[in-house]
RNA sequence: GCGCCUGUAGCUCAGUGGAUUAGAGCAUCGGCCUCCGGAGCCGAUGGUCGGAGGUUCGAAUCCUCUCAGGCGCGCCA
């Protein structure tokens, strides 16, 4: 529905002026009774034409007019476009679509023409997510989960957009946190077989790392007693980072979401990466050394201050590992780079973004999203955790106490960049306040309707419920078949924007229309040309909710 | 001190490169069960879009200042 006023909008403003126009906007009216879709186009060209924005939109609606005279002319099948194409506010046109066009898009909408439901905008366009990258010094926590829950999202979304996506975890297997991490489980052991060993201040505080000491005390007893101390420390570091790393996977598996690729942190180091990388930028003259130390000058692309990548004894910053893993992504050469991270690391854009400049690639095709912090509430209290103890709710809890599905559709609910909180009683009730199940509840039921209606079908000996009569639609049918048209619209703007909660936001709307709908009208009834057409209605939501869940990483329940 | 994010209805939040008469869900109040799943539905109440200026024919949206909350500002990671 979108794409053709696209192309009559074009043409239209192509008989109006001379220039092209860059973009030609189409939205999406604030409220219905405006319109199906309106354009503010008039009103954009009233700068560039001097000309009063009404002026201009009483002309391009002349130019429409003429256009789609022709166009009905020379088609067979003459189906009028437009019911009404009005003049409003300061210069908006908003138009109505007739009856006909829509039931005709209705029909390519639940698969009576072979028609993709949404446009491939991607083109084979590389693209990588990096998401994640929790370090494996102990379990994902909430944040992480919701950095998990909008990458995948992002990924199905512009995977399904045309895109080429890669899905990537950086490991940070090497530097001070994993050693830190051994040698919290290394105390802990001599603990447990009674030895005094001073914790580290920073050391990393959680049960789990009581669990690392006994299981590593359980399978290496012997050596622990033998060695030395070094080498133990060694030992206990490696077999606990092991561990956590599994157990990070395992998470990730239990949420219902995959990585393409996993990028260790290491073996940048091991290969030369790191240090092949600052050579690289030493040569076109952005590295120098000053008090001992060797600079990045991040500042000639914006950044604050110069960044320290070798220390002054000689040892690497963070920051060094990381310029060798975004030459790495540049390397392998992806249109966009799309990173996701916790809201606090904001402070690192700037240098990261240098970093990509420094390597010539322009400073859009990366991309930050930060992610803001989850909380949870119980019954509207939040539920404390004390970080200090090294006790947080961990993803698994949450996972394990309202499931994987709810857990995701919840985390995409709002922008990234706001705070999340989540109430975990109204998480786990099946009502409609919980906007999950009311999702969800539509499929199933909308299945089940589908269930009852093959029998009544068949007994009366109609087959196809494709060929609908679109004249029996009441106005309430009609508002949500337009819905159902706008998802294509909806769907492409969320992948522009890279933002999956549009869809999520889509969803609810859909069923907030199918729920009351569904409560005044029988969809399957004993006039049989009537039920195929709600079939056809109740179709075209079934199909955009399970595209929609799909981008979401969330089931479609055939019944709950 | 500097920087980033946020401030819209009682609560949680939408509002897509200004633009049509500010929206949704929840909560609250009042209704609805012969019927495809009541795990539901209908109706009502509710906001000077944190505040003050400015740009504009027009600002929740852009600019400046200001208040409040969060987060960052290491040769830590």
């Amino acid at each position: 529905m979108e794409k053709i006023l696209r192309e009559i909008l074009r043409r239209a403003v192509g008989k109006i002026q001379v220039s092209e126009l860059d973009r030609i906007e189409i939205e999406i009216p604030r409220e219905e009774g405006f319109g199906d879709l309106s354009t503010p186009i008039a009103m954009s060209l009233a700068r560039r034409l001097k000309m009063p924005p009404k002026k201009i939109a009483g002309d391009i609606i002349n130019a429409i007019r003429e256009i789609i005279f022709h166009l009905e002319k020379g088609e067979a099948e003459k189906t009028e476009i437009f019911d009404k194409i009005e003049l409003a506010g300061s210069g908006f046109i908003n138009f109505r679509f007739t009856r006909e066009f829509l039931c005709n898009e209705l029909r390519g909408l639940i698969g009576e023409k072979e028609e993709p439901l949404v446009d491939n905008i991607g083109k084979d366009k590389k693209i990588q997510i990096e998401f994640v990258s929790a370090n494996p010094t102990g379990p994902m926590h909430l944040g992480h989960g919701r950095g998990a829950a909008l990458g995948a999202a992002l990924a199905n979304l512009l995977s399904e957009a045309g895109y080429i996506v890669e899905k990537e975890y950086y490991v940070n297997d090497a530097g001070r946190q994993i050693k830190l991490l051994g040698i919290s489980v290394f105390a802990r052991c001599n603990q447990l077989s009674g030895v005094d060993y001073p914790f580290p201040d920073d050391g990393y505080r959680g049960e789990y790392i009581n669990d690392l000491a006994r299981e590593f005390m359980d399978e290496h007893k012997e050596r622990f007693m033998e060695q030395k101390a070094e080498d133990v420390i060694k030992l206990v570091t490696d077999f606990s980072y092991r561990k956590m790393l599994e157990a990070i996977k395992r998470d990730i598996e239990d949420f219902g979401i995959s990585f393409d690729s996993w990028q260790s942190e290491m073996e940048l180091y091991k290969r030369g990466e790191v240090s092949q990388s600052i050579e690289e930028l030493k040569k076109q003259d952005y590295i120098y050394e000053e008090g001992g130390a060797t600079w990045f000058k991040s500042t000639i692309f914006g950044d604050d201050k110069d960044r320290v990548v070798v220390k002054k004894g000689g040892e690497y910053t963070y920051f060094a590992p990381d310029i060798a893993y975004h030459r790495k992504k540049v390397q392998k050469g992806f249109d966009e780079i799309i990173n996701i991270w916790g809201a606090d690391h904001h402070g690192y854009i700037p240098r990261i973004k240098a970093v990509i400049q420094a390597l010539g690639y322009p400073k859009d095709s990366l991309k930050i999203l930060l992610v803001q912090m989850v909380s949870l509430l119980k019954g509207g209290r939040p539920l404390q955790m004390s970080k200090r103890a090294g006790e947080f709710i961990t993803l698994r809890e949450v996972i394990d106490e309202i499931g994987a599905d709810t857990t995701k559709f919840l985390f995409l609910i709002r922008r990234p960049d706001n705070h999340l909180e989540v109430d975990i009683e109204v998480a786990k009730a099946h009502s409609h306040e919980n906007p999950v199940f009311y999702v969800q509840y539509a499929h199933a039921r909308i299945n089940s309707i589908f269930k009852m209606a093959k029998g009544v079908l068949h007994d009366t000996g109609y087959g196809s419920w494709g060929d609908f009569n679109g004249k029996l639609f009441n106005n309430e049918e009609m508002r949500i078949i337009r819905k159902c048209l706008l998802y294509p619209m909806i769907f492409k703007n969320a992948a522009m924007a890279r933002e999956p909660h549009r869809i999520t936001f889509y969803l609810q709307e859909v069923t907030g229309l199918f729920h009351p709908y569904y409560q005044r009208h029988r969809v399957v009834s004993e006039d049989t040309e009537l039920t195929k057409a709600r079939l056809a209605l109740c179709e075209a939501i079934r199909i955009v909710l399970r595209h929609g869940l799909k981008i979401l990483g969330v089931k479609a329940p055939e019944r709950m």
